[in-house]
DNA sequence: CCACTTTGGGTCAAGGTGACTTTTAGCTAA
DNA sequence: TTAGCTAAAAGTCACCTTGACCCAAAGTGG
C-alpha cells in the first residue's frame, strides 16, 4: 500500500456574539474551487500533533500551546477526496474569542462561518468536512459535560455568566443561572477568584475568575436527557 | 508528501474467567520480530472501517457485524516504526468470550493476553502498541459508563452476575452486586428478561437476560470518583 | 438439617439536581 | 430621591440517585 496522502484538518470553534462559530476558509483550487472548507493540509516530517499546531498557526496566528487542541479521529473513505486516496486525520480546536484570521498564505481567505449555518445546510463545505465538523461539535459538547475546557474558550478573567454563555452556545441550550453557578463554583479546582468585579453597562456586578487547576469535572455537568436528542442551534445570539 | 504507510491495528479485547485480556499476536518479523504486537494490516483500496473489520476476520474469524467495533484514534509520530513512516488508525473490539484466534494466516501466533501482564510491563508490546493499548482500555472503561456495550462482551443469554463480571473485569473494581442490579435493571432498553433462568453449580439460580435496544445509559453509571485515580487491574481474576 | 453461596429485594442517610423565589448591587429615567 | 430595570448571587424545597448496608430466597453439598 502506497501512495496514500495523509492530511490534518482543524475544527477550530470559537465563540462570537454568544454564538458558536468555526473557521472555514474558501478554497482556492480544485476540487471544490471557491467552495468553504475546514482548514489543513499535509503532514510533514512532524508528528499529527505538530502538524496540527503548525497549521492551526498558519491559518490563525495562535500558538497552539495557548488554547485547547485534540485529536478527533481519522476519515478515510477511498472516495473522500476525488484526488486519490487521501486519509486525513480531524482535529479539534477550542479557542477563547480568537482574533480574525491573520493575512497571508490561505488565511486571507478565512473567516469565522456560525455553525448554525452548516448545521441548517445554509453552507455545504467540501469533502466530508460536514461530517468531521458535526463530529467534532459532539466532541466539545461532550467535552464540555466532563472537562473544564469551556473556560479555554473564555479570555481571562472571566465571569461565572461569561462562562455560562459558552455552555449555551455550544450546547445550544439555555441554561438556569442560579442552578449553573452552584454547580461550576462548588467543582473544585474549575474556577479561582481573582477577587476583582467587572462593572457591565447594565445589571449587578460580577465576580471575575481564573482558569483552576482541574482538567476533569467530577461530577460531571451532563446535559439534560432532553437535551441529547435535540439539536437545536439557534435563537441563541 | 508521499510515501506514507496506512495501517489499522486492532485492540481486541474480551473477558475469560473474569480477567480482561486482549488478542496479541507474535511478530514473524523484523522489526520487533518474536515480540508481540497488536494484530493489524495495511489499508487497501477499501475504508478504514472495513480494513479494520477484515483484519479481525482474518485474525479471529468473527465477523464483525457480531461485535462492537469503533475507531480509536490515529497514531503518527515518525519514528513509531523504524522501517519508515506509518501511520496506523487503532480501532477498538469488544466481544464475548471469543474462540481461540483461528488457525491460518498469521493467526496461527496469536493468543490471549492478561491485559494486567502488559500494564505491569510483564509483556512489553512492539513499536507504540503499549500506548495504544492503554488508550483503548480508557476508551472501553469509559464505554462502559455511558453505554450499554458492556452486553457485548456477554454470549446471550447472560445473568446479572455475568454482566456484572464484565464491569469488574475492565474497570478492574469490585462492584457491590445489589446496586449494581438496581442499576441495570432500572435503566430502561438496557436489559430484556428471557423469562428462563439458570442453575449455576453453586448460589441461587439467576434470571437470564437478552440485550435489549437501548445504546446509551442514562444516567450514565459512572466509576466513584476515587477509581478514576487508580489503575489496578490485579485480584480481578 | 446445616453450612455455604449467590441472587434478589429492601432500607436509610447523604448528596446532587431542577424548578423556583428572594435579595443584592449596579444602572437609568422620571 | 425614588421607582424601575437588569443581572448576579444566595437560598429553598421536592425529587431522585447513589453508596452502604441488611436480610430473605433458592439452590448446592456435606
Amino acid at each position: 500500500m502506497a501512495n496514500v496522502a495523509v492530511t490534518v484538518d482543524l475544527v477550530i470553534f470559537t465563540v462570537r456574539g454568544g454564538a458558536l462559530h468555526v473557521l472555514l476558509i474558501e478554497r482556492g483550487k480544485e476540487p471544490f474551487l471557491g467552495q468553504a472548507a475546514l482548514p489543513g493540509g499535509f503532514v510533514r516530517d512532524e508528528t499529527l500533533d505538530e502538524a496540527a499546531q503548525r497549521e492551526l498557526f498558519e491559518e490563525t496566528g495562535v500558538d497552539g500551546r495557548e488554547l485547547h487542541l485534540e485529536q478527533l479521529r481519522a476519515y478515510g473513505d477511498q472516495r473522500r477526496d476525488p484526488r486519490g486516496r487521501v486519509v486525513t486525520v480531524a482535529y479539534l480546536a477550542l479557542g477563547a474569542d480568537l482574533p480574525l484570521p491573520v493575512a497571508g498564505t490561505d488565511a486571507a481567505r478565512a473567516q469565522w462561518t456560525p455553525v448554525a449555518d452548516v448545521l441548517s445546510g445554509l453552507v455545504r463545505p467540501a469533502f466530508d468536512h460536514g461530517a468531521i465538523l458535526r463530529d467534532g461539535l459532539e466532541r466539545a459538547r461532550s467535552q464540555l459535560e466532563h472537562t473544564t475546557v469551556a473556560a479555554a474558550f473564555c479570555r481571562e478573567p472571566f465571569t461565572v455568566g461569561d462562562l455560562r454563555g459558552i455552555y449555551e452556545a455550544v450546547w445550544g441550550l439555555p441554561l438556569d443561572p442560579s442552578n449553573f453557578r452552584r454547580k461550576v463554583t462548588r467543582a473544585e479546582g474549575f474556577l479561582e477568584a481573582t477577587g476583582e468585579r467587572r462593572f457591565p453597562e447594565v445589571g449587578r456586578p460580577a465576580a471575575l475568575y481564573r482558569r483552576g487547576p482541574a482538567v476533569m469535572l467530577m461530577p460531571p455537568l451532563l446535559r439534560s436527557a432532553a437535551a441529547l436528542g435535540e439539536n437545536r442551534l439557534s435563537g441563541v445570539g
